[in-house]
Formats: structure tokens, sequence, C-alpha cells
DNA sequence: CTGTTAGCGCGTTCAA
DNA sequence: TTGAACGCGCTAACAG
């Protein structure tokens, strides 16, 4: 049997209404004292729990944002998810948690579903800009649902969204590259219809020219994230007639695949090729030959963007504040490119 | 504006009761074709969505259910995470993540704030077995809601539980470290009050027993699940009269940990000191020095719990069950390990 | 086939 | 200070 304990139940054993246990456990000014502390007493003995849902359902607040990603189960988005619902569960919030597998189907249908569970937000890592979502978006703005993008975003107005400066990122990799002495620098991107990936390939490129290097456009390869992809990308590349010295990898896992490559044709890293891969997954320092990488701060990241969301609701009343949070990204130099004689 | 469609709305606007409305919208079979057509026509029209939680609170059923981890960044809880997620979502679950960082304090609220959500089941990794839980589980039964452990669980009446055999785990790694030629193996152990440290390392004894090896208390060292500790643990190991030459770790960490001292120490791995670890994180098969390791197949474990909680929601007015799904764990064996005379 | 009524559990008017 | 009545949005029982 459900043993649910309602506050009707208590009203009947005390011989009074519902309303007056209802104010006595909301600490609502006008009762006795006495009468409230009888309440809370054997609110506590009857092991009384408040129902969230009929709460909910007055109150039109569910207390549940909803997080949608492509997937969970990578250190990235589980980081990002970790910081979300720190920050959040102190304050009453529960997070619900959707992927998408990069599929826009998904994505838009989860939108829907958290919409109609009420959620009072939605953080997301947008999967494909491209895709026309304006109006699935448009829906969750007139529902007044503060919606904030964190790492993947798409620029629309009344969408708050926290990243970090990607073009910063691809530049100082590049950079540093260049310092370590390399003079043919390849770039392998993802999709480039993510901002995230446009703009690291925008800080790479920034970066060649500001240091006098040609851009040469057969010397960006686009992968997915997968170890394989990196190890045809560097197939690819060692066949062209002027091959590269260094890759800037948008993808750790891509960086791994191209190191494996590289070493299996005995070249040597970093003396003669130098790798720098992007999202500081954990193995990238726990490698013998450890890779440099970007560190994305996923966990602050997420920590951000439940602030964020937290701030909207507050001042939902107010004006509609739309804000952009950047971090700063920080590169972690490892082996993979620090040359001896640089050290 | 909120836009709050309702199925009054609708109903005013084809003057009929609200009633008819939710019938033609649910598909009752009691309704006239022609009003339920141009119900559904109007309702696609004035862009209605039925609220979950007016539903919920209706029914009883939040279409909710829990997931409480110890964290939800790292590859094992992500990944079962996302079984979980990807099994309950085409039934039209929603997943609620809830960490504990092991704090048995915030096991035990957060098991109550999900209650109090009204969630429909409750999937758990249970951190420590030592704590007693029985009052807060008991609330979870009487209140009929599905209880399913997974990974690290419990023996308690009424509860499911997914699990893999780690008995069978320890058993198997330690026979192959014996099959490679090492003579005294030591066990790096996690925190013994939780069965599946307690299980492996019973394999691990029975493995040395049934191969006339000698059982040494002192080879056997508790760590947290942390590299460091692994490094620590073999300094200590080393500096014993008679030090062991193989290392089985339950867990990765601490084996990736131990690997790095050993290294450090000029000792030749696996030639002259084997280790195997245990979970089959990516770095263990990402690094030069592949780790061997054990595969708890936590996506699969997710599913599994996932599915055991479907069956538990259906059959709920019968008997209730309990079910016990033990997943067979499977070696990977790996450079760590691998000597070349074996091959 | 459809309308009326009631209730899920709670907070909040308006009276008293 | 407390009670009575209402409504959040929906479904289900009972009429008609």
């Amino acid at each position: 049997m459900g043993e649910k304990v309602t506050i009707y139940d208590i009203a009947k054993k005390l011989n009074i209404t519902a309303a007056t246990v209802s104010r006595a456990l909301n600490n609502n000014p006008k009762i006795k004292a006495s009468t409230r502390e009888l309440v809370i007493e054997t609110a506590a003995k009857m092991n009384y729990k408040p129902n969230k849902l009929a709460l909910a359902l007055k109150s039109g607040k569910s207390n549940n944002v909803g997080v949608i990603v492509p997937r969970i189960d990578s250190n990235f988005f589980g980081s990002t998810i970790r910081g979300i619902e720190e920050v959040l569960y102190p304050h009453g919030y529960h997070v619900i948690i959707c992927q998408t597998h990069e599929e826009e189907k998904l994505e838009i249908e989860n939108i829907n579903t958290l919409l109609n569970a009420q959620v009072d937000g939605i953080l997301m890592s947008i999967s494909n800009a491209e895709i026309d979502k304006d109006h699935i978006i448009n829906r969750v703005l007139k529902k007044n649902v503060p919606l904030i993008f964190f790492d993947r975003k798409k620029n629309i107005d009344g969408v708050s969204t926290v990243t970090i400066n990607d073009f910063e990122a691809g530049y100082k990799v590049t950079k540093h590259l260049i310092d370590q002495g390399c003079k043919r620098i390849a770039h392998l991107s993802g999709d480039k219809s993510m901002e995230i990936y446009k703009d690291r390939c925008l800080g790479y490129k920034q970066a060649l020219l500001d240091n006098g290097f040609e851009f040469d456009k057969n010397y960006i390869i686009q992968t997915k994230s997968k170890v394989e992809e990196g190890r045809k990308a560097v197939k690819k590349l060692l066949k062209m007639k002027n091959p590269p010295d260094a890759i800037f990898s948008a993808s750790d896992f891509v960086a791994l695949g191209a190191i494996q490559e590289l070493k299996s044709k005995g070249i040597k890293i970093p003396e003669e090729f130098c790798v720098a891969g992007f999202s500081n997954e954990p193995f990238t320092r726990f490698m013998e030959l450890s890779i440099t990488s970007v560190d994305q701060f996923p966990l602050e990241m997420g920590k951000m963007a439940a602030k964020v969301f937290l701030e909207q609701v507050k001042d939902s009343g107010k004006v509609k504040i739309e804000k952009k949070v950047v971090l700063t990204p920080k590169l972690h130099i490892r082996k993979s490119t620090l040359r001896k004689n640089n050290a």
C-alpha cells in the first residue's frame, strides 16, 4: 500500500482544515504559533512528505530542468552535467537528461517532450546549427522557459550561451606549434557547421597568417571524432607532395589516431612531427607520450550554465536577459609537441 | 506570455466539453469519428500539448525514474546512465540524475527527494553497504516504487539487482597472471565494505588457492580509486622483504599509478612485473603499454537495469518480483600482462 | 455518443 | 487566526 499521507490526513487527525495545515507547513505568518508547532510535529510523526507533483501543477513550476547533450558517456559532457547538477541541486532543482546522438530529429523531439514535462529551463549543447530550429526554439521562448546553450551554440536572440573562446584556443595551439618550429601545420577539423569547429579553424588560420605562414586549404581535413578517422587523415596527409610536419586536431580521439598512425610509419614525435588535440580527455595526460591538448573546463562550463539559468529564473519578471559567457581555454603543453631544445 | 492551451480552450472553441476533448485525444472508443477528427484537427491547429504534470498528478505516475550514482563524470557511470536512458526513453520515461559523491548522507537525501518528486522507480549504485539504509529503503518498498541496484549492490529482499560476477572477474584475472608465470601476486582492493570489492578479492584468493599459491594478507592493500594511490601502494609493496611480481588492481586508475611507479623504478613491464586493472576505462587500451583490464559492460548493465525496471512496472499488480541479473565479465588481455613467450 | 461531476494534492483567495 | 471554496489540467465514473 502506498502509505500516502496528505495534508488532509493530518488535518483530519487534528480536527482542523487542510488550509491551516498548509499554512503551518509553509511558515505562513497568519497562524498561531501553537497550532503551527502542533501541525509540524504531527506531520513529522505521520511521516508526511509534500507531493511535488501537486505543487508543480499548482505553481506551474516543476523544479526540473532539462539538459540535452549529444551523449552522456564522454568525459566532456559527463563533466558539464556534473557541474550543472551540483549547482542546481542545492536550489531544489532536478536534472533531466536527454541524449540526441547528434540527430536533429531527436533534438527537436527532446525539446518538445521536455516542454510538455513542464521543465523550468532547458540547457543544451546544440548539434547541428545548420538545421532550422527556429520554430521549436520559438516555442521555448514563447513559453518563457529559459534556454541556455553551452559549448555548442547558435546565436539566437533571447538565448544565453556559455562557451569557451574556441577561436582563441585554435590560435593558441597553432601559435604554440609554430613556436616549436613546425613549418607545415595541418588541421583536422570537425563538422564546420558547428561554431565550435568553425571558430577553432578560424583561430588556426589567423595564427598562420599572423606569423607569415601560408594558409593552405588542403591542409584541412574534416573528420568525425573517432580514433580511426585520425589514422585515415594521416594516411591522406602523408601522401601529399608536401606533407605537413604538425597537426592541430580539434578532437583528442582524432589526435590519438593520428599519433598511432605516425608511429606505425616510424615517424618520431615530437622531433619530426608534432600533434596537438582538443578537450583534454583524461587519456591525453595518462599516455607515456602525453598529448598536448586544450582544457575547456567542462565542469566550470556546466556550473556557469546552471548559474546563468538561476539568474534568468530570478529575474524572469523583469526584462529578458540574454547573457553570453565566454570562458578562456587553457593549453596544456605535453610531450607530443614539446621539443627538447625549446624546453 | 505562456501560450497555455488546455483542453478547455479547445472545448470552448468547439462548443463541446473538456471531457469529450479528452476522449477524442485519447482514442476512447466511445466517440463519434467525426468529432474525434475535428478535435484532433483543431488541437493541432491551436498547438495543444498535454500537460504532463496534470497527467502525473491524476494518475500518480510521473513517468520519471531516478538514477543515483556516486558521480556521473566517469566512463563507467556515464555509460550505465546512457544505457538506462536509451531503454527508457522510448517508453516515455525521463531519467533524473542524482550524484552522491559516495556520501551516504546525500544518498539517503537523494532517495527522499526522488520519492517526493514521485518518481516511478529508482535505479541506484549504492555506495557504502555498511551504513544502515534499511529505514529509507523500506520507505521505497512500502511506496511500491521499484528499486533496482546496479553494479554496487546490497542484498535486500524485494530489491532487484544487476551486477557482473565480480568473483569470476577476480578469479579470471588472477588465473591469467598465474598462467603468465607470475609467482607473487598482490591485490590492490577498494573499500571492502562494498560487495564488488569483496567479491573481486575473494575471486583473487580462490584462484591463488586453486593453483597451489599461498594466500598472503600482506599482499592486499586497500586504496581509493586514484592514480596517486597506485603509486603509493607500489612503493609499499616494493619495500617488502619478498616483494610481488604482479598486481591485480580493482581499479584501472590505481593500476595506472602502479605502472607509472614501477616504470620510474626501471622495472620492466610485463617482463619483470605484470599489472592488470579493472573497468576497461578507455585509456587502458589507448596507452602504448596497453593495460589488461576487465570489461564490466556498463552500457549493457544500464540497459538491463532499465529492462528489469520495465518488467517490474508491468507486473506491479502481480506478485512482487525480485530479479537478480548477473552479467559475465570479460577479460581483455593487453600488453601490461602479456609476456612474449606466452603469446 | 456526450455532458456533468468529482478528485488527484496543494496553495490561496475571500469571508468569518 | 481559521474555514470554505476554488482552481491548476486532466481523466474517469456516472448519467443521459
